[in-house]
DNA sequence: TGCCTTATCTGGTCTAGACCAATTAATTTT
DNA sequence: AAAATTAATTGGTCTAGACCAGATAAGGCA
């Protein structure tokens, strides 16, 4: 005996699945009905439908835009963290429109995290970016990066939005040694979860890189919220 | 101005802190007071309390043992896929206590996804073993893996239970040429909810990997389903 | 045409319950 | 003491609404 919320999602995702399939004339536009349609639909309650819905996003089959209602995911990102190829390049290799908009930019004492990873001393500061990254009009990643200020003086602030990477190389020749990454499921809250569309407490992918120049010298590190159903890792082994 | 849900969750939040900080008075044996207690304490009702408890769950500070409550969930276990350490070993080294339960072991023809990543023709069958592994008891992996029957004849059942990578090598020979590591956000269901102890539509972290022993011929495929509280993957840049 | 106001629609949050199913604790029986 | 039954507790699911705030569409005005 399967529950109502279950045999909704169970429907809902089968429509999606046409959907995606090129059945378009289910969904206008990607957008799935209204809740109170849906509780027609089904003789149901609001909360049994937001039940179902809340599990297609988990599966990442559906998101949402905060009060504007519930569409479908469009299919995901194909990401390697630890490659070093530009976003818009890897985007474009995927038939997305990728576009960056920087948030804030500043120079701050910024977080213990941070400086630990850094490697920084009592007065040295960094540089903290703010960006927020979307494919297709849709947000998809609000990411914070900090640099050490010391090893990057005036930051061509004209060349923030496009890709950091080449800016360092060209401009203070680094060469990255190796990284880390951490990968945890996470969630999202106040200006992160504002900038994504996404209601707080959402559900995300976090992802925590450090970079270094040498053994132990780091020269970035940045935190990645990315919205969980747009994107799918890719981790090749060594 | 705080929705209650926040507030009841920011509250939590912090005796969850304190409670990892080595304060143990809040939460005996790192069980939360009951949703009904909490819809006491708070004043607020069943729907607001789960809200908050669904946010904490989201971000991996609680876990739910399906109807016998919630958890503070324990650290977590840095794992990196692409490495090639024995669970047992790497568990071992993070305090942690592992266990692996052999669910199910069978020999047919298999899901399309592992016979493509297999590169397996007509006739040829998958032996898939159904393994669910815990960490100090509470069950954090589910995995499935598909190994080529006419690879793996004669498979040792005494050792199913261990580490396989160790048998491949000793019994069959196999060496690793290299693999591909796939993660994404995504819940689960039925079989794989029940032995985790989650609901229907948990969300978890998925990894599916499959490892070659030569440019193109794969050797193992994997789908493990992670509770996602329970882990937090490492990278490390080749 | 373009701006501004207004009405409507959407999800977000919440109230105040109810019954069910699985787990666990308490009790009784053997 | 051990097994079986029963009761209590817990989360899982659901009913039938309500009001709010942000987003959007419609309409009116300059």
């Amino acid at each position: 005996m399967l529950s109502a919320n279950i045999e909704i999602r169970d429907h809902l995702a089968n429509l999606i699945a046409q959907y995606n399939a090129g059945k378009v004339e289910h969904f206008s536009a990607g957008r799935l009905p209204s809740e109170r349609e849906l509780v027609e639909q089904f003789s149901s309650t609001r909360i049994t439908v937001r039940d179902a819905l809340a599990k297609l996003e988990a599966e990442g089959l559906i998101y949402r835009s905060n009060r504007r209602g519930w569409f479908v995911a469009p299919s995901r990102l194909v990401y390697d963290p630890s490659s070093r190829v530009n976003f818009y390049l890897l985007a474009a290799q995927q038939n997305k429109t990728p576009a960056t908009q920087l948030i804030s930019q500043r120079c701050i004492k910024g977080p213990a995290e941070a400086r630990d990873a850094l490697g920084l001393v009592a007065k040295e500061k960094v540089i903290e970016l703010v960006r927020l990254r979307s494919l297709n009009g849709r947000p998809v990643l609000f990411e914070t990066i900090y640099l050490p200020e010391k090893r990057f003086p005036k930051l061509n602030k004209a060349r923030l939005e496009g890709s950091l990477t080449v800016l360092m190389e060209e401009e203070y020749a680094v060469k990255i040694s190796h990284e880390d990454n951490r990968i945890r499921v996470s969630a999202v809250y106040d200006q992160v979860a504002e900038s994504l569309s996404h209601i707080n407490g959402a559900p995300c992918l976090e992802v925590t890189r450090t970079r270094y120049e040498s053994d132990r010298q780091a020269f970035e590190y940045d935190k990645e919220f990315w919205v969980h159903s747009a994107i799918e890792l890719s981790i090749p082994s060594k």
